[in-house]
DNA sequence: GTAGCTACGTGATGTATATCACATTCGTAC
DNA sequence: GTACGAATGTGATATACATCACGTAGCTAC
């Protein structure tokens, strides 16, 4: 299926749209392509964009004390990820989003999302409800941090997401989680 | 102020509303008043409303194996508080919701926000963004969970609320920190 | 092929924090 | 006032995890 098409389901089975709306929106929306390892926000710089995942995997993370690297989520296709702070109030990065995998995104930019928002009701109701979406995985992985141990919410994340195990690096999985790659590494290796 | 005009600067300080729109949507929001110790949201009963603070203190949280507490959020004056989860998925409550203070409240249904989110387009935008302030609070508090210690987590959640100090037990600040009232209490005893 | 880099495993050790236990203070009901 | 429960402080011990150190396997460039 192509991007556009996938964008088109994604968006109308929560606000229902005409084929003329939809055409009109998606005219807002650049397909791009970024090979493994390509960055699409760094630290400190300016953020304009956010990103819809049509194929591929992408990581949003944080680097503390130039040392340690927390993931906040892993983007896969039909996810959205930018860096939303700075994105909404318009300063400067203070995460990094690359690609783990090669990807294919469509990019919208903040006016833009503003200007369908404000021309389009159910374009508004859309974003309302994806917002929505985000802050509860973000609350759901808040409780699970606070209230499961280390093993219990790596076996979560991998029946949520089983392909991440073969896709991303161990060491990324550990930075998601939380924890280092060494505990990580001996945590599936003990009921071995 | 009176809880209408506190929620009227509220939402028209990001959707410009005409006085007899607000009025309107104004018909909708519930006033209720609530003792210490009073329970809005209990788990496992149905959710039908979503509160706006007014005055007091309450308090989110999740209680784990019937022992552990965890605080997800104190609810201070213009804050909203919800199991959002349960109210939008129409599903029972997970988490709980009480006053930590006597408080007064405006209280709004579902039911009802959906219908202003239809009728007006400034109302869903007014939702939108509100939401997307919840998810920024909570990404950020999420990451502050994983980069710092507990030190650091309890120096913080003072200095962006400093009136929690007097007003909240610290065996709740503790919940809300994610440790044991013993270690926070050794936290801010050791450097005396 | 070799060099070099990345991912990953694993042992030894230190540390922050949970947990258990008990004491003390404070507020509230009566 | 007294009694009782809730909140809080503090010591002793156990434990999960970070950190440091080192080794190995696999991939890529040349």
């Amino acid at each position: 299926m192509e991007a556009k098409e996938i964008l088109k389901q994604h968006i109308t089975k929560t606000a229902p749209l005409t084929d003329e709306q939809f055409d009109y929106l998606f005219t807002y929306f650049k397909p791009q392509s970024f090979k493994k390892g390509q960055v699409l926000i760094s630290e400190g710089e300016k953020v304009d964009h956010e990103y819809f995942v049509i194929s591929g995997c992408l990581k949003a993370f944080f680097i503390n004390d130039e040392i340690k690297m927390y993931i906040l989520q892993f983007a896969m296709p039909t996810w959205w990820t930018s860096d939303y702070g700075a994105l909404y109030n318009q300063t400067k990065a203070t995460i990094n989003i690359d690609c783990i995998t090669d990807a294919e995104v469509l990019c919208l930019s903040n006016h833009d999302r503003e200007k369908i928002c404000s021309e389009l009701h159910q374009a508004e109701h859309f974003f309302r409800w994806r917002t929505n979406r985000g802050y509860l995985a973000s609350q759901k992985r808040l409780l699970s941090f606070m209230n499961n141990d280390t093993k219990a919410r790596y076996e979560e994340l991998l029946s949520l997401y089983p392909q991440l195990y073969n896709l991303v690096p161990k060491h990324l999985i550990a930075a998601y989680l939380g924890v280092s790659r060494e505990t990580l590494s001996r945590l599936y290796n003990a009921h071995k």
